[in-house]
DNA sequence: GTAACAATGCAACACCTTGTCGCAAAGGCA
DNA sequence: TGCCTTTGCGACAAGGTGTTGCATTGTTAC
């Protein structure tokens, strides 16, 4: 499935149309209501042959999103080394173009993560992230020069996986909401709650500025 | 259905079972892999009785969600019009009581918020969520001394959606990690994270302390 | 306690979805 | 062009859905 590339002809317009399907009915119908017959019929392709190629319609959203998510990592910018730019009030560029990569996939992500989704596959966004994350912040923790009360009974994996659900959670919001918002216009509020969230969840103490 | 009490003895026995039924099977199968004829036999009740009761299983869990947050705003404290309350580290009293609900429905929470369950649960929870903040951050607003940097662009509902994410996420993390924590402890931590995340996505000025 | 009646059990139904055949036809590849 | 893979087609059993009529049970109200 990953090496479409190399494929027959005739398979690789059969996937086309079978994705392509089932995004569609996703929107329409919501996801667990779709029936093969029903994706089958979309994507002009005999239903026997869709069994050919899925095992059924949860294999090929699954297909859909790995392939999607391989290239979402193939286009992105390496991640910098240097924590410095963490805290800054415009989000580091990977950010945003992670959120252009969802404004191009639109239609996918708006299916499988909104009312009519499919849980899981929110939830294997999150553990992408949640990685990501963890990664990134022990890094920031070492070299920052911040105050920082450790709460030692905290899961790491906590604030992680908080972090994860407003990524998530504002995606669904951008693509339902009918005004258009620039995935840096999102990118910027999505970083601001999370990422302060994130580290005052980690014990990095913080102050309110008072009027004067 | 909301007026169980006053219903005849064998009506609330049946819905009795069939909810029981239902929220064990989620756990164990996942909710779309579950049949009617599985929640009639679990329940030990007719199939044909489910249909005289509800339509199919989602309207069943619809019920059971309805049944179950009645009594959270029956049992929960009421709001307190004063803000000042915050931004304190401890978390005001009534997320604690939230939690604590939570707890006392851990297996239906658990079996509709995880990855099994269903996503139009998850958000009619957020809705709700939503309306709490929205109502309540204004009141902060107007009494608060704090700076605040208004982004005219930003609409209200965003930093709210991304609140009530991280509450539906915390609370899907905290039954899945099998309930170590207390509820006041992951009303502290959610609290933390949620509440200063939503402020300064709100535009209020804030500084991290420095090491000395 | 008993009578009235509301709820349940049971069996059967037509219809739909699933996953899998074998065979014939069509289409790509070299 | 000819080989070989893929697709279309029709059929199949198995299982889920939602509904029905009738007999039986259990509850409530008197």
């Amino acid at each position: 499935m990953s090496h479409d590339e190399h494929a027959d002809l005739r398979v690789r317009r059969t996937h086309k149309f079978l994705q392509e399907a089932i995004i569609d009915l996703i929107a329409e119908k919501g996801f667990d209501t779709i029936t093969v017959g029903d994706i089958a019929e979309r994507a002009m392709i005999n239903r026997a042959t869709f069994y050919r190629h899925y095992q059924d319609k949860y294999d090929l959203v699954a297909k859909i999103f790995e392939d999607t998510a391989k290239q979402l990592l193939e286009n992105t910018a390496p991640i910098k080394k240097d924590a410095s730019h963490f805290l800054n009030t415009e989000p580091p560029e990977i950010w945003v173009q992670v959120f252009q990569h969802v404004a191009e996939h639109a239609r996918l992500y708006r299916a499988m993560l909104g009312r009519n989704g499919s849980p899981w596959f929110a939830e294997r966004i999150r553990e992408q992230m949640m990685m990501l994350i963890l990664d990134r912040s022990h890094a920031f923790d070492d070299q920052s020069q911040f105050k920082r009360q450790i709460d030692p009974a905290l899961p790491d994996e906590l604030p992680a996986m908080q972090f994860a659900h407003v990524f998530t959670g504002t995606i669904v919001w951008w693509l339902e909401s009918e005004q258009r918002y620039t995935p840096k216009q999102i990118a910027s509020w999505f970083y601001r709650f999370a990422i302060f969230g994130f580290f005052i969840a980690r014990g990095y103490q913080v102050a309110l500025r008072e009027n004067t």
